[in-house]
DNA sequence: TAACTTCTGTTAGAAGTTCTAACACAAGTT
DNA sequence: AACTTGTGTTAGAACTTCTAACAGAAGTTA
């Protein structure tokens, strides 16, 4: 099955994205478990086994989702950042933190399928780390330009030889973003799980019986950054 | 199927305890999506169709698993705040902030079943908010008490007239909480998101491949709350 | 003790699921 | 025209949840 020819190419091609994109809308009106590879074949007018032929099991089109996924979202934080060259950091800080939250909001099956509970025995291929890792180095880059802004360093936990600072340093380091300062990648990672924090329980809808806006509080988190 | 008397009735509650316990391992070793009526029959040393005798559906058994996981949790930090009573407020806050974490690692499966990505189709019985409030009731009697330490209220966006402050001033007069102030409803709505943003993905494994200690992480965030 | 009701189990089966095997045939290449 | 590759088919194995019909034990009552 070594598909060479271009008219092929294009409609095999063609064709996985009609499943994917059947899948997709099977993820957000069903959840994960709703996608069916039977009945994204049944749509498309096909047998369940011809699907088969562009899928190696249901697991593979379920990468694809993944990776289409963490590509798409890397897309559009970095437009918005790349929208705000020039504008002051705090303001380019909140524009990549809404470009996080509006992408969330608008597809939250597909923020819960990279964010949400891991599905049992799935296991995101490697690829997915770089991918994942276009969408926090877009948002490094930000910090590290506002660090001047960013309240000092006067904590001992935040200190830049703590244990802390000293693991993510080698983590960046292996990432090929060894020249950030310490303190950058402290205020990242804690951005990062302070706007998933409130973003992962909204899109879960565990805020609705509660009845405030998300947004208020999200806002709150973002200045927290920016101001602790 | 009315049953009344109190030997079957005994029998019926450890039938019904052995199913879930089994249903906890298949949720620990598979997922949600693994856990299987069938199979749960299987190992019982009964056909699948028995147990529906005990449970009206997969749904209804999924209902007890997750009101267990909700009661479980309040007991585990209902204990830890009442072991500390006397004790510092910031020490007691911490001891809330760690049974809590130590209860979301020591049973994965049953923090994501209560936190994670909700199961579409499946609604959570509505007891369940009760039961949940027990959690965030014993949160917030900690904090109302170390108010007085709590680092004073000067930001706009946490006045207590602010929108946010009033929505969840709403909500928790709703829930029988009215007398709490604002600024202890609003850090105590903070606290819970930045705390479950780090262990929500410590236990989905987000942070595997980073190599650091989410627990020095988690740490951090809790003074944040304190000294913020 | 006998009759009756309730409860708990059985098997059979419908309607799904993923995925493999074997086969048919069209499209593109030589 | 013959051959290879790709794409579809049907059949079927091994699962799943869940219903229906039936069997028999356990507990209650006359």
């Amino acid at each position: 099955m070594r598909v060479v020819n271009d008219r092929r190419v294009k409609y095999r091609e063609e064709t996985k994205e009609e499943a994917k994109r059947i899948a997709l809308e099977q993820l957000a009106e069903q959840g994960v478990g709703g996608i069916s590879v039977n009945a994204i074949a049944k749509r498309m007018g096909v047998t369940g086994p011809a699907l088969y032929r562009y899928f190696k099991n249901r697991d593979e089109l379920l990468n694809d989702l993944v990776r289409d996924a963490w590509s798409d979202l890397a897309d559009q934080v970095e437009t918005a950042v790349a929208g705000t060259v020039g504008r002051p950091h705090r303001y380019r800080v909140h524009s990549f933190a809404d470009a996080f939250r509006a992408w969330a909001l608008a597809q939250p099956h597909r923020y819960l399928l990279l964010f949400g509970t891991p599905l049992p025995g799935y296991h995101a291929p490697h690829d997915t780390i770089a991918l994942a890792h276009r969408t926090m180095s877009a948002f490094l880059s930000v910090l590290d330009q506002a660090s001047a802004d960013l309240p000092p360093v006067d904590r001992s936990w935040q200190a830049a030889d703590s244990p802390l600072a000293r693991q993510l340093r080698e983590w960046a380091a292996a990432r090929g973003e060894g020249g950030l300062h310490p303190t950058v990648l402290l205020t990242g990672l804690r951005a990062f799980t302070r706007l998933h924090g409130v973003l992962s329980l909204e899109v879960a809808g565990q805020f609705g019986p509660m009845g405030f806006d998300p947004a208020l509080l999200y806002r709150a988190e973002v200045e927290s950054l920016l101001s602790d």
